[in-house]
DNA sequence: GGCCGCAATAACAACTTCGTAACAACTTAG
DNA sequence: CTAAGTTGTTACGAAGTTGTTATTGCGGCC
């Protein structure tokens, strides 16, 4: 499915039914906004621009887009108050958000960002950059709490009451081991070394022994092993752990014959 | 032990041993190399400075960081072509990369970005921004982990999952099968000989005997005899191995069948 | 057809890596 | 303040992988 959208990306937007990606923009000036929305869209994206930030959280309510390009100062309410909003809603906390401003300057730059902001433009943008920058945000998965329930399978995460479903059945955890699930979750299919998966559960830097993801992991399929699902997070020899959710064949070579 | 976590983030880097991530700067200059270096590492990351891509290649290579921070124009390679390389290795292919160059204007920006760095600064680089932009790539996670797949015939190998797939069916195969199983199909048609599988699978200068070789082509056969198609790796008298997605027209070729 | 050499196969041993259980330290709840 | 629960570490046994070697089978050449 992934894939899909890939090969369809890439061949730009196919009867308007599907775009590099959804963007919403806010911006005040109307000659400004109808001006990005022409370029973005021409540049194959599916875009929606509002005035004031009070329509853009309706409109976000209501579906949430791939990324928010918002003016620094709109009329309603300040950028800064509107970003650091929306990071605390954790319906849409991993939204990517680009803020503009008028003003240069390090302080504008360094509080946009602190605020939670993903980059930070100075106007005007040149319409061949902002392209280029939201595609260089669009590359990045969103993830990091993106929706509240994540399904794989028979399971399904719900985050924000950091509870695991099996079906139908909830399944008690600790938040270590969620944290380790889900990530797991939102990545399916690659195999993700013992220090990569450090670095993304436990934080960049973190120093905790390799041996311990074995252990988290022998806790989770401990857990999925009560509904037999305990080969959902399967091992591979001398790399690291990989989730899936179709079971996959191990004809290997341990094969005993009788001797001759 | 998390007392001592904490005690230790708060005192900033201390041993090495705890960080807000890992940053590796590919800087020309002493003077500023030092200065980021000393700058970031102040605000509480693990930096690591080299002064050019060779080594910041060689220092990947042991260890991916959390983030590449490169000077646009370092010495020995255009900083472009050095994004465009990492972009193209799976390896490394989600690793965060921040170009700094000492241009402005839309043109460098765009082409950076387009080469498939995450952002473009300007130099020079105010030493809260530059923290700020740091920790605004660092809280998005990095993934993305190359999904590529090599297809040849009915097999299709999904590398980032280290798993094949004959038809639908998820085959899995050890490490070092796999390492050559993708060798080949990445090079199909001509004939390798098996100092050159050797070379080019083990690493060069790797002392292994060359009936290794042939065992691990038998286990391959093997893996693959289960679905008939063992005939894909073909045996050249006196030469060596070739990977094949037609059958040979040779007569008399028996077919390869694993035991039970 | 017979001989020489190479390749296929099987079995093996050594090594590495992984799973498991027990344990200690810390945090949180009551 | 006590008790329960969670988390990270360690040690040991189990499992898997990998390279080598010995034996058998096949191919090519005279």
């Amino acid at each position: 499915m992934c894939r899909a959208r890939a090969v369809f990306s890439r061949l730009g937007e196919l009867a308007g039914c599907m775009a590099d990606g959804n963007i919403l923009i806010v911006e005040n000036d109307p000659e400004f906004r109808e001006l990005m929305r022409f370029n973005l869209a021409q540049g194959g994206f599916e875009v929606v621009a509002v005035a004031d930030c009070l329509s853009a959280r309706a409109r976000i309510a209501r579906s949430v887009p791939d990324l928010l390009l918002l003016d620094a100062a709109p009329r309603d309410m300040t950028g800064l108050q509107f970003v650091e909003a929306l990071r605390r809603d954790p319906e849409v906390r991993g939204l990517r958000i680009v803020l503009m401003g008028r003003m240069n300057g390090e302080e504008r730059t360094v509080a946009a960002l602190e605020a939670g902001a993903d980059d930070y433009l100075v106007k005007p943008v040149p319409p061949r950059e902002l392209e280029a920058r939201v595609r260089a945000q669009l590359r990045r998965p969103p993830a990091e709490s993106g929706r509240d329930r994540i399904g794989l399978g028979a399971l399904s995460l719900d985050t924000a009451a950091m509870i695991l479903y099996v079906g139908e059945r909830p399944v008690r955890l600790g938040p270590q081991e969620l944290k380790l699930l889900e990530f797991l979750m939102r990545n399916p299919g690659p195999v993700f070394s013992r220090s990569q998966l450090i670095s993304f559960v436990w934080g960049p830097g973190s120093a905790v022994g390799e041996r311990t993801v074995d252990v988290h992991v022998r806790r989770l399929r401990q857990a999925l092993g009560q509904f037999d699902l305990g080969w959902m997070i399967e091992t591979v020899y001398r790399v690291g752990y990989r989730m899936t959710d179709t079971p996959s064949s191990r004809p290997g070579r341990p094969e005993i014959k009788p001797p001759v």
